[in-house]
DNA sequence: ATTAAAATTTTTAAGCTTAAAGTATTTTTT
DNA sequence: AAAAAATACTTTAAGCTTAAAAATTTTAAT
């Protein structure tokens, strides 16, 4: 019964999996409010329009995080309140609206993302170079939308 | 400039964990809340409680978890509701409460369990048990928490 | 042109999450 | 024994998150 040992295998990856990410969530969490009085979804949001200089549509923002409409629409009003972000209308569809970071958002967040990567660099300080590249490149093809399993 | 490679390719890294990790968390919680109308930090609860069958004190569950201890109060609150688990006074500590699943949440909780192992094993298809077996001991040593970056 | 359908966003209700403050109890110090 | 400190848990306030419903606008069908 190989097919059984596989299951847990891969059941125990997933536990630890869950386990580093909360771990590693954590602490970021703790850095972003304790030295950017910011969050860490509020960090996000604002790493996925640091990348699209023109700003990105609610839609697309939301898709792109992989977090419900109705949740992007709250970080963002508490970000526009900040004046990290700015709504800009569309012309030609008064349904949507453009997302953009501010001068102020785009310099507060190129500030934190320096950090960011130092430490991520110090939690995953154990992963070598290759092991850090194979796991990414096996990740990267995982996981297919839940294919049928009743 | 090896360390610089390095640590970008930490970087890409955890954010792929990021990916995989929301995304098979979002497909755990749409299931188990169609199939058995309960949540993710439900069935969390429950697993850490089916362990030890004796229960656990709310401390130990919290910190188990690695969650506030706030937090687990109000969990158990709705368990308790549910007919799934109950608080249990400790002889010498009026301070202290144990928590332990129902006949009713043990039973529930065996079913869902067998249908998350599925679960997991379907999303992490492409997954080799060798692969399994090596990024989970890879993992198991991560991440020592934050050593001093400044 | 009207009507129906689809698209885009916001609102709502319920629950999750944390940090910080609060309550009660036990243990340690003086 | 009284005071102080530590422990265990709950409450509170603020924010995050989702699904579902609602509001508005655009597109497609008749």
């Amino acid at each position: 019964m190989t097919a059984e040992r596989l299951s847990k295998e891969r059941l125990r990856l997933w536990l630890r999996m869950l386990r580093v990410t909360r771990q590693v969530e954590s602490t970021l969490r703790e850095r972003l409010r304790t030295e950017h009085d910011t969050t860490l979804p509020r960090f996000d949001v604002m790493a996925a329009l640091y990348a699209d200089r023109d700003g990105l549509k609610m839609n697309e923002l939301s898709r792109r995080l992989r977090v419900s409409n109705g949740n992007v629409t709250g970080i963002i009003d508490r970000l526009v309140e900040d004046g990290c972000v700015e709504r800009i209308a569309i012309e030609g569809d008064r349904r949507a609206t453009r997302v953009c970071l501010t001068d102020a958002g785009r310099a507060s967040f190129s500030k934190m993302a320096s950090e960011h990567e130092r430490w991520i660099n110090a939690l995953f300080e154990g992963v070598a170079e290759e092991d850090a590249h194979h796991i990414g490149e096996l990740l990267h093809r995982l996981p297919t939308p839940l294919s049928d399993v009743t």
